[in-house]
DNA sequence: CAGTGAGCGAGCTTCCGCTTGACTT
C-alpha cells in the first residue's frame, strides 16, 4: 500500500516523529540541505542576473536517489523541514531536485515534536512561499560572491589557500582588534584598601570609599588611621532579588559550558549531539529560547515535586539577538522529570547542566537583603563601606546560578555581616593599602567570540562551531595558553600602630585557552580593512539582513539586492587586483653588520619569514621562516640575524653529519637523511651535539616500539612495515596505510597476506586524481569508476 | 610531511548554512 512520505532534515528527528504519525506515514531525512551551488566554479551567471548553477553534492547523491524513490511510490509528498529560510529552501530543493509532483506535494511545518503540534501541521498544509527562497538564495549567492572574489585576490595578494568571507573575516577583525587593545593598554596603577574591624569578637571586613592614587597618599592615610577612631555612622537594609538565565540556546550552551565545564565550542556540540541522537535532548542549534507549553508544564510537575509551590513562576523569555529565526525550540531535557542521562561522563555532565538551566528558567526570583555598614573615620571625609548580601530567600538559586565573565562586573561582597548598630565604636584590627593595576581587555575564549558574533548578528548556530575551526585552520587565530608576567606591587600594612611596607610580586595576566592573531590573521585584516572595509563592518550582515527581510517580504527582487551590492564590490575587486603590489607586512628591521645586506621581515608564500638581502640585486636573498613565538610586529634585528645560524653542523655522529635547522614543520635535526623533531621548549640554537644524539636515540625507541614487523622488499617486492598506531595495527607500503582486519593476528602475517589486505583495501584509496574528478576530498567510496563529469563547456564569461 | 621563499607557469586553494557519519595513524 502506498504511504505518504514526510521529508524532515534530521534523521533523529525522523525516528521520533514517525512514532507519532502511525503507519500511513514514512519519515525520512534529507540530512540538511541537498543541493548546492558547485563547488570548484563562482555557481553564478553573472551575465544572467546572477542565476544561481546548483548541483547535488557527491555526498549527497544517494540520499535524493532514495528520497526520489520514496517520492515515487507515495501518495503525497509532505515537505516537513524547518520554518525559516534555510529549511524553506530545503523544500524547494526538494521538490526541484526530486522533480515533484506540486499537486500531490503539501508544505507543512511545526516548532515543537508533540502529538498535537505535528497533528496540527499536517491538518493545515500550505505551498512554498517563494519569497523565502528568494530570501535565501540571496544570502546564498551573497555569500558566494565574496568569499569566491575575495579569496582568490587574497591568494594573490598575499599568500595561496588563504580564505576570507561575510563571517569569518569579522571573526578575525575582532580578535586583532582586541590583540590591539591589549597592547596599547598601559596598566594604572591604584591603591586598594581593607580594613577588617573587630565588631563584638566577630570580623567586618569593609574597603575604604574610595581608591588611592599613590603610595605616598596611602602611607599618609595610613599614619593618619594609626591615631585615628572609628565609628559606625550608618546601617542601611535594602531588598534585593535576582531572576533566572532563560533557556540555553546554542550560543548561551557553548558559553555557560566553557565557563563550567571548560569544554571547547566543538566539542560542547559534539556531545549535545550525542544527547539528540539518543534522544534526551531537544535540538542542540537553535536561536530560540521559547520552551513548549508541555515543557513548561514537566517543568512546574519537577518543580512542585521537588521544592513546592513557592519555588515555582511560570516563565516565557523573548529572544534578544539579532537575526534570530526562532524555527526551534530552546534546547531542554526531552523529558524534564529524567534527573541523569545515560552515556559518557560528558554527556551527563552537560545534560546536567541543561536540565537545571531549563528548571531554573521556570523558578521564583531569589530574594536578597543587601545591608551596607558606613563607618566613619575621625578626621577624615572618606568612610570604609561593609558590604554583605544574604539570602532570605533562594528561589531559583537552589538549582542554578550563571556564571560570569572576566569582563562582567560583579561586586565583591561577602554573606553575613556581624550584627552591628549604628553609633558603634569599633577598633581596627588590621588595616591594608594594596597596589592594584587595571587590567587590559580580556582576550576572547572561543565561547566569548561567539557570545560576540550573536550579538552582531553574525553566524549562525549551525557555524559558530565550524567557523571558531576555520580560523584556526587558516591560521587566522591561534588558541593558546600564555604564561603571565610577574608583577610588583606594594603591600602597606597598619597593624598594633606599626605602618609595615613590603615589596611583593605576583603572576598577572595569564592566560589559558585565548584566541591569538596569527601575523597572517593581522596582515589579512589589515588589507581587507585597507580595500574592503564595507565587508568587515561590524553592520555589513545587519545591513544585508534588512535587505534580505525585504526579500522574505516581497518588497525587492532578489537578484536586484545582488547586483546593488555586486557593481561597486566587483569594480573593488578589480581595481585592487590591477593596483596594488603584494601585500606583504614588510619591514625593514636594519642591515646586518657583517655583509651590509638589508633584513626584512615579512610574509612569503609559505607564510611568515625574514629575509636577507635585496631580491633585485645580483646575489640570490637568504631566507628563515620564524621561530615560535617570533611575530613579525615584534622581532628584532638581533633575534632575526640568529636565524641565519641554520643550518647548523653539529658533529658526527655514526660517520655521518648531523645538521640543526627549521623547516616547515618547526625546528628538526638532520642525520643520515632522517629528520628528528627539536621539541618545542628547546631553542634549536641551543641543541649541542650529544642532545642531538639524544633526539635519535630516543626516535629510534619510539619506532622500535611502534615497529611489529619489517619486511624489506628485495627485487620487485616493495617494503612494507608493520606497525602500531593510535587506531590499532596497521601497513605501511608504498608512502600509504592500510588498516588490519581484525580477525587477523598482525604479529603473524607474512609479506604475502600483506600484499592480499594491500589489494582487497586498495579500493578506498585513489593516489592522482588524473583530471578533476570532482574533489574526492574524502574517500568516495563509491565503486563505480565515474567518468569525468563531462566536459563542461566553460562559458567565458570574462573576454 | 621537512633544507621552500624572487620568478617562470601549470594546477590547486575559497564562501555560509543545513545535516551526519566514515575514517583517521
Amino acid at each position: 500500500m502506498a504511504k505518504n512520505l514526510v521529508i524532515v532534515e534530521s534523521p533523529a528527528k525522523a525516528k521520533t516523529i514517525e512514532k507519532f504519525l502511525g503507519k500511513d506515514y514514512q519519515v525520512m531525512s534529507s540530512f540538511g540541505h541537498i543541493r548546492d551551488l558547485e563547488k570548484n566554479k563562482l555557481g553564478v551567471d553573472l551575465e544572467h542576473g546572477y542565476k544561481p548553477n546548483y548541483v547535488i553534492p557527491p555526498d549527497k547523491k544517494k540520499v535524493v536517489s532514495q528520497l526520489k524513490k520514496a517520492a515515487a511510490s507515495a501518495d503525497k509528498v509532505l515537505l516537513a523541514s524547518d520554518e525559516d529560510r534555510e529549511g524553506e529552501a530545503i523544500s524547494w530543493h526538494l521538490a526541484e531536485a526530486l522533480n515533484l509532483d506540486m499537486s500531490k506535494t503539501e508544505r507543512i511545518v511545526f516548532h515543537e515534536i508533540t502529538q498535537g503540534a505535528i497533528n496540527r501541521a499536517i491538518k493545515n498544509p500550505r505551498t512554498i512561499n517563494y519569497n523565502l527562497v528568494y530570501a535565501q538564495q540571496a544570502r546564498r549567492v551573497l555569500d558566494r560572491l565574496v568569499g569566491y572574489e575575495l579569496s582568490p585576490l587574497l591568494w594573490k595578494k598575499v599568500k595561496p589557500s588563504l580564505s576570507a568571507g561575510r563571517v569569518q573575516s569579522v571573526a578575525v577583525r575582532l580578535i586583532v582588534e582586541r590583540e590591539e587593545d591589549v597592547k596599547k593598554f598601559t596598566p594604572a596603577a591604584h591603591f586598594k584598601v581593607t580594613a577588617d574591624f573587630d565588631a563584638n569578637g566577630k570580623v567586618l571586613s569593609t574597603e575604604l570609599s574610595r581608591r588611592l592614587k599613590e603610595s605616598k597618599e596611602s602611607r599618609q592615610f595610613l599614619e593618619h588611621c594609626s591615631g585615628a577612631s572609628f565609628e559606625v555612622s550608618q546601617v542601611e537594609k535594602k531588598p534585593g532579588k535576582k531572576s533566572p538565565a532563560a533557556p540555553f540556546t546554542t550560543s548561551t550552551l557553548q558559553q555557560e559550558a566553557s565557563r563550567k565545564l571548560g569544554f571547547s565550542v566543538s566539542k560542547t556540540m559534539m556531545v549535545a549531539q550525542k544527547l539528540y541522537e539518543s534522544g534526551q535532548i531537544t535540538y542542540m542549534r537553535t536561536d530560540s529560547v521559547t520552551l513548549s507549553k508541555s515543557a513548561r508544564e514537566m517543568a512546574r510537575e519537577e518543580i512542585l515535586k521537588e521544592f513546592g509551590e513557592k519555588y515555582h513562576k511560570s516563565r516565557t523569555y523573548a529572544t534578544k539577538s539579532k537575526g534570530a529565526q526562532e524555527a526551534h525550540e530552546a534546547i531542554r531535557p526531552t523529558y524534564i522529570n529524567k534527573r541523569d542521562a545515560s552515556g559518557d561522563r560528558d554527556m551527563k555532565r552537560l545534560y546536567e547542566l541543561i536540565r537545571k538551566r531549563t528548571i531554573a528558567s521556570q523558578m521564583s526570583d531569589a530574594q536578597l537583603e543587601k545591608t551596607n555598614v558606613h563607618v566613619d573615620i575621625s578626621g577624615h571625609q572618606e568612610q570604609f563601606i561593609g558590604r554583605g548580601e544574604v539570602i532570605v530567600f533562594d528561589g531559583f538559586l537552589k538549582v542554578y546560578m550563571e556564571s560570569r565573565d572576566e569582563d562582567e562586573p560583579g561586586e565583591n561582597q561577602q554573606g553575613l555581616l556581624p550584627p552591628i548598630k549604628k553609633g558603634e565604636k569599633l577598633n581596627a584590627k588590621e588595616i591594608h593599602a594594596i597596589e592594584r593595576f587595571s587590567k587590559h581587555p580580556p582576550r576572547y575564549t572561543e565561547a566569548a567570540l561567539v557570545k560576540k558574533m550573536e550579538e552582531l548578528g553574525i553566524g549562525r548556530p549551525s557555524t559558530y562551531a565550524p567557523t571558531i575551526s576555520t580560523i584556526q585552520k587558516r591560521e587566522y587565530v591561534v588558541k593558546e595558553d600564555r604564561d603571565g608576567i610577574k608583577q610588583k606591587y606594594l603591600h602597606l600594612a597598619l597593624k598594633d600602630n606599626k605602618i609595615r611596607e613590603k615589596e611583593k610580586h605576583e603572576k598577572t595576566g595569564y592566560e589559558k585557552n585565548k584566541l591569538f592573531p596569527t601575523d597572517i590573521g593581522i596582515l589579512v585584516n589589515k588589507f581587507l580593512m585597507s580595500y574592503f572595509e564595507n565587508i568587515v563592518d561590524y553592520n555589513f550582515t545587519a545591513q544585508v539582513e534588512s535587505r534580505i527581510d525585504k526579500i522574505a517580504a516581497g518588497q525587492e527582487e532578489w537578484n536586484k539586492m545582488i547586483h546593488d551590492f555586486y557593481g561597486a564590490f566587483h569594480a573593488t575587486i578589480q581595481k585592487t587586483e590591477e593596483t596594488t603590489e603584494r601585500f606583504r607586512g614588510e619591514r625593514l628591521l636594519g642591515k646586518d653588520p657583517g655583509t651590509g645586506k638589508n633584513v626584512y621581515a615579512k610574509v612569503g608564500r609559505y607564510g611568515p619569514m625574514i629575509q636577507m638581502g635585496d631580491t633585485e640585486s645580483e646575489e640570490k636573498p637568504r631566507f628563515a621562516g620564524l621561530r615560535k613565538g617570533q611575530s613579525l610586529q615584534e622581532i628584532t634585528l638581533e633575534e632575526a640575524l640568529e636565524s641565519f645560524r641554520f643550518p647548523k653542523e653539529l658533529g658526527e655522529y655514526e660517520d655521518k653529519i648531523m645538521v640543526s635547522a627549521i623547516g616547515r614543520f618547526g625546528p628538526y635535526v638532520r642525520h643520515d637523511s632522517k629528520f628528528f623533531s627539536i621539541p618545542k621548549d628547546e631553542d634549536p640554537l641551543e641543541i649541542t651535539k650529544e642532545r642531538a644524539i639524544e633526539l635519535i636515540e630516543e626516535k629510534r625507541k619510539r619506532d622500535r616500539e611502534k615497529t611489529i614487523n619489517i619486511f624489506t622488499g628485495e627485487g620487485e617486492q616493495k617494503e612494507i612495515k608493520v606497525l602500531k598506531g593510535r587506531y590499532g595495527p596497521y601497513i605501511v607500503y608504498e608512502k600509504k596505510n592500510y588498516r588490519i582486519p581484525k580477525e587477523q593476528d598482525p604479529q603473524a602475517l607474512s609479506y604475502e597476506d600483506c600484499l592480499k589486505i594491500v589489494e582487497t583495501s586498495g579500493k578506498t584509496t585513489r593516489k592522482t586524481p588524473k583530471k578533476k574528478t570532482g574533489s574526492s576530498r574524502a574517500k568516495s567510496t563509491s565503486r563505480k569508476k565515474k567518468k569525468t563529469t563531462g566536459k563542461s563547456t566553460t562559458s567565458g564569461k570574462k573576454s
